[in-house]
RNA sequence: GGCGGUAUCGUCUAGAGGCCUAGGACGCGGCCCUCUCAAGGCUGUAACACGGGUUCGAAUCCCGUUACCGCUACCA
């Protein structure tokens, strides 16, 4: 068995969203898994609708992801004189033919037999013409295409994905396969593209299940052999409809943007439209999905990306990842929300990864972290409201439990969990309370926030100067609220 | 309209005739743990689109209906 060769086949009119990004992955791991080459085709033949600025975004995508393509990128612009040159081999060797009826008179006899009920289909009255008086018009300079001449019969292939699937060839019409301006049609263009880079395994969108005839009589008819197809089913948005802007962040870089682990991401997308079966651990690494996939596993039911499995996958990855491979993802947000320089942070590696230690476990996304880290990092805290409120309900009592925590600290014989616990809870006994009634308001003053890591690592990561100075801070607070 | 594809909990899925009074995961609810929030553990909720067959027996096979999606362009 040959190695097989795999493509994915973007259009650059817009960003990788999470459906392209999912066939790309899909190409990228069967390649992986059975050593053979995933290649990448941009097809920039709608000069139109295609952008360098989309090419990059494809390319940035693919990358993020760690999608990395074999041998060079093909655009399929670049050949447009083999198209050509297959679609009129095609002529030559009777499998196609000119046809000299033009765009307008065409959409009038659509119209007219639709008016009349019953779909249009091609009459091949151009087939009738008459061999010289083709070359002489041809010669003439007169616009023509080049139409197919679909072959009686019916056109059918086993689908890794579906099994059997055939078309009756009545119902696909001679179609057009090069334009009068010499430029090939989409089918045409995939099939030569195809050909030429010796394509084993053509796996794309289940949208193209009504192509796959035609492409396969292009084949035949310029007499190569078939490849295999796969075609997989569609990603909806919750409403259960077409993916589109309206779903919110359907293109994989926000996701980027939003804190979402590549893995995370790849591991999510993986399990949309294939399972490899029987009970398993959903959580995967890249290289054990790469030992898993394969076509057997495939779906053929589209599936709705839901963004909080995806958010609770990514939480997954987080704890899981080395933390050496976190904490520069982390440092870098934090330098660019201006919470401090990855010079800061680099310096002081041990106290920044136990930081992180107890922000992961907590956070669904990078910018979670990141928006947990901000009172281990920046000078002051505001003090959240609502927090403020539940907490230091009572101002005077609030006043009074700081203060005396504040002594305790600052007496506290050594800054470490134990002393730490035994000092704070004997605080708590003396004055009848449980420690979450001490710890409540504590937190507020220390973080400013509701919620946080546990008290004795919070005072340990702010360490007692820091934690001191925001005990006497909420206490003059409290003095100014008390009025 | 024609042709093609699809149909298991809200969502992702397991299931390839009896192992299914349908299993797992996300979400949601409860309990435990607990200084808060997470994480973790336990647990509850919830599905075979509908109708006919075939069979001793169907989520699994066949047919029809319905719904959704795609193609039906000198778009890709």
């Amino acid at each position: 068995m040959t190695p097989p060769r795999l493509r994915f086949a973007p259009s650059p009119t817009g960003y990788l969203h999470v459906g392209g990004a999912r066939t790309a992955l899909f190409n990228w791991l069967y390649a992986r898994r059975h050593g053979g080459q995933f290649l990448l085709r941009v097809e920039d033949t709608d000069k139109a609708r295609s952008t360098d600025a989309s090419t990059r975004a494809i390319f940035e995508g693919l990358e993020w992801l760690g999608l990395r393509w074999d041998e060079e990128v093909v655009y399929q612009g670049a050949s447009a004189a083999r198209h050509r040159a297959d679609a009129e081999r095609m002529v030559a060797n009777d499998h196609a033919y000119r046809c000299f009826c033009t765009a307008a008179d065409l959409d009038f006899r659509r119209k007219l037999a639709e008016a009349n009920e019953g779909a249009f289909k091609y009459d091949r009255r151009c087939d009738e013409l008459d061999r010289a008086d083709v070359a002489r018009r041809v010669a003439a300079g007169e616009p023509n295409v080049i139409r197919f001449r679909v072959p009686e019969g019916s056109t059918g292939w086993t689908d890794l994905v579906h099994g059997e699937i055939s078309f009756p060839n009545k119902d696909i019409e001679d179609f057009v396969v090069l334009r009068s301006d010499g430029t090939p049609i989409y089918n045409m263009a995939v099939t030569s593209d195809d050909i030429a880079m010796r394509i084993t395994l053509v796996m794309r969108g289940d949208d193209h299940i009504s192509n796959t005839p035609k492409q396969i009589m292009i084949y035949r008819a310029l007499g190569e052999a078939l490849p295999q197809f796969a075609h997989l089913p569609m990603i909806h948005g919750n409403d259960g409809k077409k993916l589109s802007k309206r779903h919110g962040a359907t293109a994989v870089a926000d996701w980027q943007h939003e804190g979402i682990l590549p893995q995370a991401m790849v591991n999510f997308l993986s399990l949309l439209g294939w399972s490899p079966g029987g009970e398993f651990d959903e959580v995967m690494s890249i290289d054990e999905l790469i030992a898993k996939f394969d076509a057997s596993g495939l779906r053929k039911t589209a599936s709705v990306f839901d963004t909080k499995k995806l958010e609770w996958m990514n939480g997954q990855h987080l704890v899981r990842m080395p933390l050496g491979e976190l904490s520069p993802l982390v440092r870098r947000k934090l330098a660019s929300a201006g919470l401090a320089t990855e010079a800061d942070l680099a310096a002081r590696p041990e106290w920044f990864n136990a930081l992180l230690e107890l922000l992961r476990v907590r956070a669904r996304t990078v910018d979670d972290i990141v928006r947990q880290a901000r009172p281990f990092l920046s000078d002051t805290v505001g003090y959240d409201e609502t927090a403020a409120a539940r907490a230091w309900k009572d101002t005077a009592d609030a006043r009074a439990l700081l203060a005396a925590a504040r002594e305790v600290l600052a007496a506290c014989a050594l800054w470490e969990h134990a002393a730490l616990e035994t000092d704070l809870k004997s605080l708590a006994e003396a004055r009848g309370l449980g420690v979450g009634k001490l710890f409540g308001p504590m937190r507020v003053a220390l973080t400013g926030e509701a919620n946080s890591p546990g008290m004795f690592d919070v005072l340990i990561l702010l360490g007692r100067d820091v934690a001191l100075f925001r005990l006497d801070a909420a206490i003059r607070e409290l003095d100014r609220r008390t009025g």
